[in-house]
DNA sequence: AACTGATGCCAACAGGTGTTGGCAAACGCT
DNA sequence: AGCGTTTGCCAACACCTGTTGGCATCAGTT
């Protein structure tokens, strides 16, 4: 299904195809789903609307083809087990600074259940996937994986969409000592009675 | 502005005003801003799309007065200190699960400008209010609520947004034990280096 | 009973939406 | 050069949106 199955040859299109992509995942992200409109997608990448169907069929198949996302999560096996939850607290800041293709699932999952979907597959396949590779016991994998999607979904909540002042101003380099804690605890500690 | 302010006489529209606002509540909780559609809302209040009009003046009018919401936060000063988390999260979790308001707020603050507004007020004002009382370092106070606000907010869309199986399987009393260290340690921890 | 204001519905407007079909130009191949 | 395919644009459709103005009906007051 996707691109990379076969070495298919370029089409003259691709670059065409790669602006489409650009913009969506822009209006996707500051917009939102159903306010980024179809119109406006083709208008930033220069191109005509009926292109944008043309390639992805549909704005559900472009916003799939623009949320495709993979978290390039470390394999924490490898990781001192101490520093599990700072490891993970940085990679994911990275990887949100970096990337704006998150931010666009994120606005985008509250409102549409596609978006949902797709971000329950990404939080609990490759995060819970993750989680199992540095041997937990089993029956709480999924649980421990929930908690630390909490956290991280919160802070990138309130950091990329609400803007909280306090979450925005902070560099991410502060935000490291107060949340590796949290996460490792989630990882790799026992619930407090 | 609100109802309270004076006794003025009960007008003879007042159950239709709460029938709207009730259904309005409903349907920005279930399908956020822009797909909670005007028409769809008088059908369930069961009255005609331009009484919603007449009586808040625009959709942004109605979302305004059906998202006017109240923390209810304990006064911390109140709480021994080494409970406050579980008080909190606690709270929180009653609060979320008895009123449907917080999730329409939630879930319309991803891409409605006036939403994130109205969040940040609650999130900021309230809670960084309620941190305040307590006498942490007032120079902390407000990362302290951010903080506090991130965790809170991340467990609400994992759970009533996003719908991650693990965090909508757990019930609330599971949940504490985990959140509660949490949040303790922002209020009255120290980050880690 | 007559009047005034509130309450409600109907019909319509203007604008924006995703989506479609057709047509011209450019390209790649034989 | 002649061919079929790809790329692109234009115009339009059918639908839905928030919003408005007018008109009937009802309640309360004089």
């Amino acid at each position: 299904m996707t691109a990379s199955a076969q070495p298919t040859q370029p089409r003259r299109s691709d670059a065409t195809r790669a602006a489409i992509l650009r913009a969506a995942r822009e209006r996707f992200a500051a917009d939102g789903y159903e306010r980024a409109t179809i119109r406006a997608i083709a208008t930033d990448a220069q191109i005509d609307p009926s292109m944008v169907m043309r390639y992805y069929g549909s704005k559900e198949g472009l916003f799939a083809a623009a949320a495709e996302f993979d978290l390039r999560l470390p394999d924490l096996a490898a990781v001192p087990p101490a520093h599990l939850g700072e490891v993970l607290i940085r990679h994911f800041l990275a990887r949100w600074e970096g990337d704006e293709t998150l931010v666009a699932l994120l606005r985008a999952a509250s409102t549409n259940p596609g978006a949902a979907e797709r971000m329950r597959g990404i939080f609990v396949d490759q995060l819970a996937a993750a989680v199992a590779r540095f041997g937990t016991d089993p029956a709480t994998t999924a649980r421990r994986a929930g908690l630390v999607a909490s956290q991280i979904l919160g802070l990138a909540f309130t950091r990329y969409i609400v803007r909280l002042p306090p979450m925005v101003d902070t560099p991410a380099e502060e935000l490291v000592p107060w949340i590796a804690p949290t996460l490792q605890r989630y990882l790799t500690g026992l619930p407090e009675n």
